[in-house]
DNA sequence: AGTTAATTTCTATATTTCTGGAAATATAGT
DNA sequence: ACTATATTTCCAGAAATATAGAAATTAACT
């Protein structure tokens, strides 16, 4: 599951933002039960309509998933997108050249 | 050696950027050797002043390392800012709340 | 149908980021 | 001192991003 450099970069800007990252952390926690827009509102104290817009940043590049219930909506972690993030960067973009490793081995 | 959240966001808007990327990707693959700005920029195609741009960035991150020799000016990649981004999300950002892991054991 | 709560979409503005041309700087060789 | 090479700094325009107020939507309840 090795990831474009294009769509890693995208995945990645997603984490450049303090506010998304406080997002991705709030789900993160929050596990399997997910949080509410509104919750995660309260925590951060910020605008709706500047959560919403980040929150759907996020849905896009599919590291939330959202559920309906009634009037709330509830936010999930995307877990498959954060280790294909943790991957990209432990195996694709920052691994030594294995030349460069033969190299220095021999 | 934990990240702050803003110092997080920092280094990680450094990799979201797909010019960027790129080149920690160079300057990883390159090891111990690094590799001079030049030879960056003929590799990436991109004019002088958006790659210094973009190493400027990177410098003040401490992502990189430069060293003169002459008239060319070597990159190296700064391994522990490597490994402290993957650290925080593997152990700080990215980790489920020990009481929710608690909770589902039992 | 009317009301309330939750959330998004629209719109506008402010800010940041990206890019590249031109000029400046640094180093080395002649 | 002059020239060539490498790189940065300065400047400015273009594009992208962030923020929030107001209006619109969705769903539940009365």
């Amino acid at each position: 599951m090795n990831l474009d450099y294009e769509i890693a970069a995208s995945l990645l800007s997603q984490f450049g933002n303090i506010t998304r990252l406080k997002i991705v952390r709030e789900l993160v926690r929050a596990g399997k039960a997910g949080k509410p827009v509104g919750e995660i509102r309260n925590v951060l104290d910020i605008h709706n309509s500047t959560l919403s817009h980040h929150l759907s940043h996020l849905r896009n590049v599919g590291l939330i998933r959202q559920k309906r219930e009634g009037t709330i909506l509830r936010c999930f972690i995307n877990y498959d997108q954060i280790n294909a993030i943790v991957s990209f960067l432990t195996e694709e973009c920052c691994v030594a050249d294995p030349t460069y490793l033969a190299n220095i081995k021999g």
